[in-house]
DNA sequence: GATATCACTTTAAACGATTAAACCAAATAT
DNA sequence: ATATTTGGTTTAATCGTTTAAAGTGATATC
């Protein structure tokens, strides 16, 4: 079986490729084709089996219908969701995406980046890496349409996707305080990102709110790349200084995670011993013994807004849109009463 | 910022877009370009921050240098760890991946290969979902270089790398009848998936070799549609009979899950009063209370031997390889001594 | 009978790259 | 003095589309 194109369907019915092009883009009326010629193509191409080739049409029409994608780590729950509702809004408007995962690594950010710019996406939706102002002030300079989701850097004014961080973790505190809780620690990554220093204003705020006077040992900033071993660290100090803490809030899932396994092991039970909240959703969260109370982000909406700015971009071009959403907390039974 | 492209650079040095093409591809000494016009190139390439157009480059190349990718659901644990390994093994070959997800749908699927198709991936690695015989039939037809992953159709013959899932049933019921269970219920879809079937096979052997009869109540097949409806009806089924079942052992890391949040629900003590072991891995079985006993498939080993297949296939042409990869039981604490 | 209009159809340039082949001037060989 | 080689460079076709513009033959208009 040889490839078939515009040529060989011209060939075949014994006409011009132009007649072609236009008869298989639905433009046989516009362009007066004579209903035999449009029939006998139409016919042709199936018989044939056309399949257009859409590198070449994108060459033509500079413009590819793709966007590219680039998450974090593809084994986040946070990325996969997102993926999903990208992809599904994407497919409406009859875009493609082609998707990659940075691992959260500066230079493997780059590359895809490049990867997906040098293959002519129409534009970008990023979850930016660590330390990666640079590549984002170069699309900018570049003129390339994007959008950010999930991190932003505030130095940089770009449009972006992302939740109401601080109001999530001061809404979540509130709930521990509210539960009785009146030393709470909170375990984030040691960490450059704005979004993840808002959990931590939020958690303070909300302390603050509440008369509580922050410790600043409570606040427990985990490396990534060691995180069970500090994460096991970070919970016996919380657990067995002379004051302990009562309550374990998680930035993040992958966090909490490590959290939980290590509570597991020790036998410490929650919320009896302790109570525990977490950023984010996990198939885990649910099956714990004690599903864990957490806060769920709207995924679906972010992807959209995010493909939908990115969508006016490539069209209207210059736009500035800054989108912040609520997350649900999902009340679970970690936390005591 | 305008577009810049070999007729920029070879305006802006001077010379034809041919010599600047010679010298970006490294074909500047075969092609005797002086060392003085081949640094100008270098140079004014860099400044003008050129990015070679992909598209037009595959256009004329023939190859795209891409490989398509369908997995049938991106939140199963599988699709991410087989996506992360395939990513990497491309990337070495200095191959991009375009991903879709089927959500297991036969539209879908079929909607998705074309759409990668007509953009021309140099191949296809998949996840072929229910009843996509004739998707498949149809690329080998095209002489489109594919191979199938995880699952694959007895009656087509085709390229495809799977689990030994026969075995690795085998050797999980054995593991649970060397534990003393006499009574194991077998909790998988029902489907029309050999690789699923197979996983019945095991089962059932390994029941037989063990001189167990096998009660065909056992084997409860479930509907994906209603999942965790059925699922609590078999487990009510399986737990309340006048012959109940001690042990549990699912087909997929869905299933479980499932399966565990019911008994989760109803407080039935694992492994005190039934004990559990699943195929696939999960975050969740790791956090379980009584860590999950599971099949831990190769994903990476997998991932990699379907890239150099496909390679293979792109390169040389006429391959044929079933590759069948052995699972490995991770024991937990989830099956009674 | 000449011209304009209409209904269809073809021609050919372009998109941005690759590359065989042609070209040209200077150096070397005969 | 002429031919050949060498080093360096350009020309032009090509990949599979799209589409403005030009072409064609028949019919309608004055």
């Amino acid at each position: 079986m040889k490839k078939v194109g515009l040529k060989e369907i011209a060939e075949y019915v014994g006409v011009s490729i132009a007649l072609v092009s236009y008869v298989l883009n639905g433009q046989a009326e516009i362009k007066q084709v004579s209903k035999v010629t449009a029939d006998q193509i139409k016919k042709a191409a199936k018989q044939l089996n056309y399949r257009p080739n859409q590198i070449a049409k994108s060459l033509k029409m500079l413009k590819t219908h793709t966007i590219g994608l680039v998450v974090a780590d593809i084994n986040y729950r946070f990325s996969t969701g997102i993926t999903r509702a990208i992809e599904a809004e994407a497919k409406n408007a009859n875009y493609t995406v082609l998707f990659g995962s940075s691992n959260e690594n500066e230079e493997t950010f780059a590359e895809l980046v490049n990867v997906l710019i040098n293959r002519q996406v129409d534009g970008l939706i990023l979850v930016p890496a660590e330390n990666t102002q640079e590549q984002i002030k170069m699309l900018q300079k570049a003129e390339i349409p994007f959008v950010l989701i999930d991190r932003n850097f505030p130095e940089i004014k770009t449009n972006h996707i992302t939740l109401d961080n601080r109001k999530a973790a001061y809404d979540a505190t509130i709930h521990l305080v509210k539960q009785g809780h009146k030393r709470i620690a909170f375990f984030n990554y040691k960490t450059t990102f704005n979004h993840l220093h808002d959990r931590n204003r939020g958690y303070q705020d909300a302390l603050k709110d509440s008369n509580i006077v922050f410790k600043p040992h409570w606040l427990k900033e985990i490396n990534s790349v060691n995180r069970q071993a500090e994460m096991q660290q970070s919970l016996n100090n919380m657990l067995n200084g002379d004051e302990p803490c009562d309550a374990a809030f998680f930035a993040t899932d992958t966090l909490a995670i490590s959290g939980l396994k290590y509570l597991n092991k020790q036998k410490i039970q929650v919320p009896q011993q302790v109570s525990v909240l977490s950023f984010d959703e996990s198939e885990a969260f649910e099956l714990f013994y004690s599903p864990v109370t957490h806060l769920r982000q709207p995924l679906q909406k972010m992807g959209q807004a995010a493909v939908s700015t990115l969508f006016e971009l490539i069209n209207h071009n210059k736009i500035n849109k800054q989108i912040s959403f609520q997350s649900d907390l999902v009340i679970g039974q970690s936390c005591r009463e």
